[in-house]
DNA sequence: TCTAATTTTTGATCAGGGTCATATAAGACC
DNA sequence: GGTCTTATATGACCCTGATCAAAAATTAGA
């Protein structure tokens, strides 16, 4: 509604080079093209506007194809909480099933473009292609699986194995899309970063400047280039307190 | 596998009491035994054994009958994590379905007994009924939404507003099982309640204590009484940080 | 019923990270 | 290019909640 873009152009998956991230494997030909049929369209978010957000109707679940995202949850009383960060081949939008509302934002970190999903299409689709019933299962279950690992994060470590998780897993997740171990470009402010983690901007910012001195990573703004994998994975996994 | 309970007998959820809490409403009577019939069993769990554990192979969603539960996950390191507690009517496993293992331990906290509904079946029933297909999405979304919340009270909350939203939250859900508003006995120690808050123990105590002298509660034990709900309240809506 | 183990409470002390303030750097926009 | 805004870094100080310790209360067990 606030950002609709009327850009919407007729796409496939069966020829999307991020298929094998959003869509099952071992589909045979009809499958595909019919799941290219209920992939509506595309749609482009600019930097900083919302993809959906709270209170808003759910519809569709979004594929992201290029760029980066943020989901936050808010209370009434102004808290805020980033909820995650999403990148190419992620899909968001799972919130708002229950209760066809969006209870989150997604905001766009950068220029983006996502695959349209209309639920209903999805849902239908799903009785009768088993392999993307268990794919949509599967997707549900690992955010589930995804927010108790931060919840972990939340609730046992300190500010640095929280900074050194949050690292780690950002690299991985980047390798396996083909990019660098060790280079990374944070598409979020410190702030953002700190509202995930549960941790100031302030301590953010010298948690970043502790592992410069200790030569475990280089920083260069948003530049981050990690010197020592296995510097930060002994930060994380340095004996919990009991 | 280990603690397998040898007794489990043929169910129904057609006349099940608690009917409204797990399954969907307004099914035909053919749906309603078609459902009967994938539920294959009920299993009797007793306090302080595992219904499932880190690392079983998953093949059941476990729906809550009698007697509650508490999910927690742990890092090799020995950090442990209680991400939720669970009382009748709600539906424990789904974390299992990403990887066909589960990666959390569901302990009783008192003797209980769940409804054992193997997911292979109702992956193949939710493909013929529609409207359970559509159950099981909003189950699996609502856990994705209240783990939201649950990331916001970790990540935004102090420790008074933690615990205030704690008792709020448990006393709301028993509420809507038919128990009081104001009463309630907690099921878990101070230890696994400071857990799942992110607090230590001592904390936990001490806040009770603090509730205690400010008259908004009385606590016996593991017996609570709220005296004053809005002030609860008020103490999570205390307008937040930044 | 008595003993042992577990859980809870409370005190004293400390430190990690929050808060506030300021300086600097980098983008954004004319 | 120059100005304005936003983001980042860093210092000083403080507070919340962690840690350590010990006592009290419950529960479990013999």
């Amino acid at each position: 509604m606030n950002d609709m873009n009327p850009l919407t152009i007729k796409i496939a998956c069966s020829n999307c080079n991020l298929r094998e991230l959003c869509m099952p494997i071992g589909l045979s030909q009809e499958e595909l093209d019919r799941i290219d049929d209920a992939v509506a369209s595309r749609r482009k978010i600019k930097r900083n506007t919302t993809l959906f957000r709270t209170g808003e109707k759910f519809t569709s679940l979004y594929a992201i194809r290029t760029g980066f995202f943020k989901t936050c949850v808010a209370s009434e009383e102004g808290r805020d909480q980033v909820t995650g960060f999403q990148m190419a081949g992620e899909v968001v939008g799972l919130d708002g099933i229950v209760n066809d509302l969006h209870t989150c934002d997604a905001v766009a970190l950068e220029d983006a473009e996502v695959c349209v999903m209309p639920w209903d299409r999805i849902e239908e689709l799903s009785r009768e292609v088993p392999a993307l019933q268990r794919h949509v299962h599967k997707i549900m279950s690992r955010e589930i699986v995804r927010e108790h690992g931060v919840m972990l994060l939340l609730g046992s470590m300190r500010a640095e194995e929280r900074l050194a998780t949050f690292l780690l897993n950002l690299v991985q997740r980047l390798h396996a899309r083909g990019f660098s171990q060790s280079e990374l470009v944070l598409r979020m402010t410190r702030e953002e970063m700190g509202s995930f983690l549960g941790l100031k901007l302030e301590t953010v910012s010298r948690t970043f400047s502790k592992f410069v001195e200790e030569g475990i990573v280089e920083v260069r703004q948003r530049h981050v280039h990690i010197l020592n994998t296995d510097g930060l994975r002994e930060i994380v996994n340095h004996k919990a307190l009991g």
